[in-house]
DNA sequence: AGAGATTAGGGTAATTGGGGCT
DNA sequence: TATGTCCCAATTACCCTAATCT
């Protein structure tokens, strides 16, 4: 069961959530969501946190086996930067 | 499977349903449609329920207390005839 | 080595969200 | 109760050119 830690482009995030691939990467500079960057400069997203915007992360229930079972830390690349990453507190006025 | 629907903006919904997009956005708060939220606040529509929506207000439990008490006056469709239930079940030939 | 498509960056207009009112 | 309109603040969409990725 891949949890999915596939690298989205921000061309897909953005047809994911229907909106400009600018503004994906707002969020990302605006450390709404986790962003790794390519030695170029470009930004790539994780599906599984993508995924996890997508359904709403404060709304329903996961099973615990679910969430327990959830693999959190996976790849080479851990953004050693602006730690950021702010998949705890998503900024909500 | 993917649910394979398309998300639509606010306006989007509110030009489908002809009400102005405040109004959609009352749905969503009052629960009577789903929406997904942006990183930024935004709400996006599935295009699967507006459309469910814009079909038939009854998904499978067809409720006669909600159609049956709610006096659709849509456009000039109200002809001398109470009994004609016309916009009652949609997509029954 | 080329070509194409996508992405980053800045800036400006349009839309959206929330509360309150008619 | 439900819908539309007012306000203001935030977010988002589209314009451009240059750099990067496939």
């Amino acid at each position: 069961m891949d949890t999915g830690d596939r690298l989205l482009t921000p061309g897909e995030v953005a047809a994911l959530f229907r909106v400009d691939p600018k503004t994906v990467t707002r969020w990302a500079a605006a450390g709404r969501i986790g962003s790794i960057r390519t030695p170029g400069g470009h930004r790539r997203f994780r599906e599984s946190e993508v995924r996890a915007l997508l359904e709403g992360e404060g709304m329903l229930d996961e099973v615990d086996q679910d969430i327990a079972n959830r693999p959190r830390n996976e790849g080479p690349a851990t953004p050693s930067g602006p730690g950021s990453s702010g998949a705890g507190t998503p900024g909500m006025p």
